[in-house]
DNA sequence: GCCCAGGTGATTA
DNA sequence: TAATCACCTGGG
């Protein structure tokens, strides 16, 4: 089937932006994404044209809102303050990258495992884990294998965490799953939460502080205006903004800024 | 060998 | 409140 997209739609960019860690290039030119008990294989073919291999029912229900595809980025990045040059460059180069709608949970158990990781590294023990605990899938004849559950999680031992990679982080993650679980709390509850409760939940989790909270709010939970601060934009703030936080001028997209300005920063280095 | 990688939590002052 | 440090592991 084919599917026309007109808004920023840059593949590329959307893997490389750090927001998710199982997305692939493939050596066909093909992009591939899992979601949920989902894949799907999208191949450009032509501006703004894409052949993606499911139903148009299945596009529609799930990858279509997978890739917010109701929200005009365009736009958005057309509301910059023209003021702010560096934010200008940041978001024209960085132009194409998406928030991704994914999985809380996944977000959750994802972005602890990403403290003082490099994306190869995480990337690996995502996808040990899934080696480990993740339940296959078939998908028109080929396999692949879902993110693992909470409870498969919970049956893991330390060791077995600790055998996909995780280090230090997998005692946070055992502890975080068993507070799920005694607990009772179901994730897809918070969806209500002011954004600012669901940042307080999620810091009650071990392993996650200020900034893991913040990128599972923005990429589980989509919540736009949250703008994790990690160390590269740290850099920025520091190099270009003179120690001051830029996001307090972008309350509602703060989160989208904050991903033109990793990717602007990672990609090409100090510029002013 | 040394340092850093999309941090967090504990300790100290 | 702010500064400092240990923590698993892989790669340059």
């Amino acid at each position: 089937m084919q599917i026309t997209v007109t808004d920023d739609f840059n593949l590329d960019k959307i893997i490389k932006s750090g927001q998710c860690f199982r997305a692939e290039k493939l050596v066909d030119g093909k992009y591939r994404f899992i979601t949920g008990k989902h894949m799907v294989h999208i191949l450009p073919i032509a501006p703004f044209l894409y052949e993606v291999d499911c139903s148009k029912n299945e596009w529609n229900s799930i990858w279509h809102t997978y890739f917010d595809l109701d929200t005009n980025y365009k736009k958005i990045r057309e509301s910059i303050d023209n003021a702010d040059v560096y934010l200008q460059k940041a978001a024209e180069y960085s132009k194409g990258i998406r928030i991704l709608r994914q999985d809380s949970f996944e977000m959750l158990i994802t972005f602890i495992i990403s403290q003082r990781k490099s994306i190869p590294a995480i990337r690996d023990a995502i996808n040990k884990l899934c080696i480990y605990g993740g339940e296959k899938i078939f998908h028109k004849n080929e396999e692949f294998l879902a993110f693992p559950t909470i409870e498969t999680l919970h049956q893991m031992t330390i060791e077995e965490l600790k055998s996909c990679s995780l280090g230090y982080r997998a005692s946070y993650i055992q502890k975080t799953i068993d507070l799920l679980i005694q607990k009772q709390i179901h994730m897809n509850h918070w969806t209500n939460l002011s954004d600012e409760d669901l940042v307080e939940k999620l810091m009650e989790f071990p392993g996650v502080g200020i900034k893991v909270a913040n990128c599972v709010a923005l990429f589980g939970y989509y919540r736009v205006s949250r703008a994790p601060i990690d160390v590269w934009i740290d850099r920025v703030i520091q190099e270009v903004y003179e120690g001051n936080n830029p996001f307090t001028s972008y309350p509602v997209y703060a989160g989208i800024m904050q991903q033109y300005m990793f990717y602007y920063r990672r990609e090409i280095g100090v510029q002013k």
